[in-house]
DNA sequence: GTCCGTGCAAAAGCTTTGCAGCCTT
DNA sequence: AAGGCTGCAAAGCTTTTGCACGGAC
């Protein structure tokens, strides 16, 4: 189901370095095309090919995470520490959000069942305070 | 963000029924293509767009849930009481599971931020017993 | 008779990939 | 010099959609 490769070289790249900055510089949880757009100026030759490609190599070294979030189209984050995420169904925002106690209700779950397991995934669906407001206004 | 058409009024099809049956008679979490495979017995000039239309509208009627799961395609269900998912990173397999007392965790998780949650969607990504027998048994 | 559902085929949308040349090491 | 990385373009895969006809109510 998941290919693991061992014993990956991988050379530094000026594109590759400018991608990750650019995702740690924003809480926005861009999309490839996102950045795309924005590297294109540094770049003007760039590829949404290369983006791709190195989306792929910086998740696969653990700097980055994809976030499939129920769309038609992923998305991509630096931050890497344990979060969760609140997802606007009215605008699209993925919201970053820190769950106290979770791990614990997490590790009782995994001993329920003959499951291993290694990771997991929690979203919350709704309105973000932004998109209240806006329609309160209305 | 999400579409919601009210007052639609829907007519029985032999495909639609028969894609609800299939669904609810298995609790494989199949693709649009498995239904589409499993019913083309029946309905030799069957279209995987019929499959799809069908999806969407028992989908939106309430009776099944498109799951997205982290993957390039969707799966489905029929089993849309509360449950969380057990997702085998090795087979591919979900496994269907009920964690004792979520939703208070879930119900506090709602009061700590400006967002209002809607729903949410648990994960659990690991290796199932299945496989954890088989990379024994080699 | 309406108008929803269907089959067929084409298109859409996001992502991946083959290739030849460039850049990093 | 070796081999990863790039741009470009084509292809891939899942899902959606336009159209004219058939079927449910």
């Amino acid at each position: 189901m998941q290919k693991k490769v061992e014993n990956v070289t991988y050379k530094q790249s000026r594109q590759r370095v400018r991608i990750l900055e650019l995702l740690r510089s924003t809480t926005e949880h861009p999309t490839a095309d996102w950045l795309y757009a924005r590297l294109k100026k540094e770049f003007p030759r760039l590829s949404l090919g290369t983006v791709y490609r190195n989306l792929t190599i910086l998740n696969d070294q653990g700097l980055i995470k994809k976030i499939h979030y129920g769309s038609t189209f992923d998305r991509f984050e630096a931050n890497i520490t344990p979060h969760h995420h609140l997802i606007c169904e009215e605008c699209g925002a993925i919201i970053d959000f820190i769950m106290p106690n979770y791990d614990e209700i997490i590790a009782s779950a995994g001993k329920l069942t003959d499951f291993t397991v290694r990771s997991h995934k929690i979203e919350f669906f709704g309105i973000c305070a932004n998109c209240k407001e806006k329609s309160i206004a209305q």
